[in-house]
DNA sequence: ATGAAAGCGCTAACAA
DNA sequence: TTGTTAGCGCTTTCAT
């Protein structure tokens, strides 16, 4: 199989002295067959090299077995956890996955969607994109299935998230526990319904304990450079206005990391004078000083019952209109003495 | 485009009032045709909703326009980087490219290549493999790349990576102009011989500095478990049995990580008794308290040498056996005073 | 400049 | 149980 015409089920029923169809059976195991031209035909095939072609299949059966990955940016730690086990996941069961980086830009997801089409995906899975999934582009026979965000679609899209409003408010009622008094809320670039849950999830957390929920307590990061830096910008400007609160609540682990360098430099103690909680619980919070507090989102367990669901509507079921994927707390040094 | 069989090339056939070979031409803008011809088939085109078949494409021209991407874990942010600008970098050439997380494992090396050879890539990108190549698995009408490591295949694979050994040598005699008398180096997992090339540029330096090369002071990761833990404890073990060194060069920014957690447990004091240097400018550099020294290896630049490579080959020419990307070395803090 | 027709590799309906 | 055959959507001779 390494030079020449590849060869083909012609090749291999020549060889086993079958009809193509006999040896198109035995590879699908499903048409009847005596053992022993299954044998035969098996002998042929490993003494052969033959190698399925994919295209010919694809067309005959419009059944690809590829499945697109649309993700933000795969170099994100977040979305690459998440893509590890989503690949791991489909490819146990026999699907290839295309990544399509979109940068957030809803241009790009709809070009991918094309090309997708395209190339006959039997499924795409949507992580942490756009509100806005465009519409009447990808044929309605093709599942799709979202991860970590909520799609505004005509169709019912089935999607998998983490239980994000109670989350912030677990994270938010900690700080509130350890004394907090006035707690900022770093919002995250908000391209995603889920991000809007984490604010209410941080404004409930301050109504239920009888705080002012204050719009200048909400920093928004734009999206439009690392969020790490634009965090560490805003919360520094803020500081220069006067330390006049006590907690962080930050959407992600990179705005946390950027609130408390801010801090750090201005020679805040952390968690003496503020404290934070950070969101994802990524390989930062553990390289940090102090380390930081942060939810604990899963990423296997989000990228797993994402292909669960996908491949449910591959087989022709129903799945769960939304499946919520459990959160923790972690509480490290960054929001406890 | 929603519904129902999809739109063929024989139905906007149809609505031009064309022969199929007629849309072809037009589509692939390859035969003749009248300028008439052309805007009655690509309004038939637009109008329709046309997608292209790729599977019926594929089987006729024998292109799919799909590349495989081997990658041991694309949850690695190295790897994820280069993955990003790999997934960019052919997109815009119009290729899809299909991700393949190894986990090191060789033989999920050599099942990728089967599924991919069946789905019929145009080429296949190895990223960070292992050192020997499955023979005889690809096609050798399957142009392969590697990036980051050198294939070890009796196939003439060109390769795109980073001068290792002067980096390291320049890590190195960084330390030592520093005052370092005795470097401890953190060999990572050495699935590739690019490692070894560190191991190259670390003898070289003390060699030639007339420092002794002492096989106790090479500490080795096995990789069998999270890199910052084995490095962090064989550090620990080391500093127990006393602070015999006052430098360490580490293959990689996890490792390096782990051994200044382990010095910062013991109240080693970093940079002041002992300075360090690791590998790869990762987002861990700027998180950690002293800053990490590294190595920037330019990922980007890695992923786009390693496409155009690539995309040589797809276009039939013959790229270069060797490219070699820029390093430079990182100062910060945790080699300096 | 355009059409008719063969065929890429495979599966499935129909016959035997 | 097995073979024959049509056809998936497309490109590409070969005619015209």
């Amino acid at each position: 199989m390494t030079q020449g015409k590849p060869v083909s089920i012609r090749d291999v029923a020549r060889m086993a002295g079958v009809s193509t169809a006999t040896v198109s059976r035995v590879i699908n195991d499903n048409g009847r067959f005596s053992e022993a031209t299954r044998e035969r035909v098996e002998r042929a095939i490993a003494e052969s090299g033959y190698v399925a072609n994919m295209a010919a299949k694809s067309l005959r059966s419009q059944r690809s077995y590829n499945i697109g990955m649309i993700v933000p940016d795969i170099s994100n730690d977040f979305f690459s956890a998440i893509a590890l086990h989503v690949e791991r996941t489909l490819a146990a069961s026999g699907y290839s996955v295309f990544v399509c980086n979109t940068g957030n830009s809803a241009e790009r997801e709809r070009a991918y969607f094309t090309t997708l089409t395209s190339k006959l995906v039997d499924g795409v899975l949507c992580i942490s994109g756009l509100n806005e999934l465009p519409e009447n582009l990808l044929p309605d026979a093709i599942p799709i299935v979202c991860i970590d965000r909520y799609p505004a679609s005509g169709r019912r899209i089935p999607r998998v998230s983490s239980d994000d409003v109670r989350a912030s408010r677990l994270a938010v009622e900690h700080l509130i526990g350890q004394g907090c008094r006035r707690i900022l809320y770093i919002s995250s670039y908000t391209a995603d319904y889920a991000r809007q849950d984490r604010a209410t999830g941080y404004r409930e957390a301050l109504a239920s304990h009888g705080m002012a929920v204050r719009p200048v307590d909400t920093l928004f990061v734009t999206g439009t450079r690392p969020s790490m830096e634009e965090a560490e910008e805003l919360v520094a400007r803020r500081i220069a206005q006067g330390l006049d609160f006590d907690g962080i609540f930050a959407s992600s682990d990179h705005t946390a990391v950027g609130a408390l360098k801010a801090l750090r430099a201005a020679g805040v103690d952390v968690p003496g004078q503020v404290r934070i909680v950070g969101y994802d619980d990524s390989i930062y919070t553990r390289l940090t000083t102090p380390q930081l507090s942060t939810i604990q989102r899963h990423t296997d367990q989000l990228a797993e019952r994402g292909c669960e669901v996908l491949l449910q509507m591959l087989a022709g079921k129903t799945p769960p209109a939304v499946t919520i994927v459990p959160t923790e707390l972690v509480v490290r040094e960054s929001s406890s003495k």
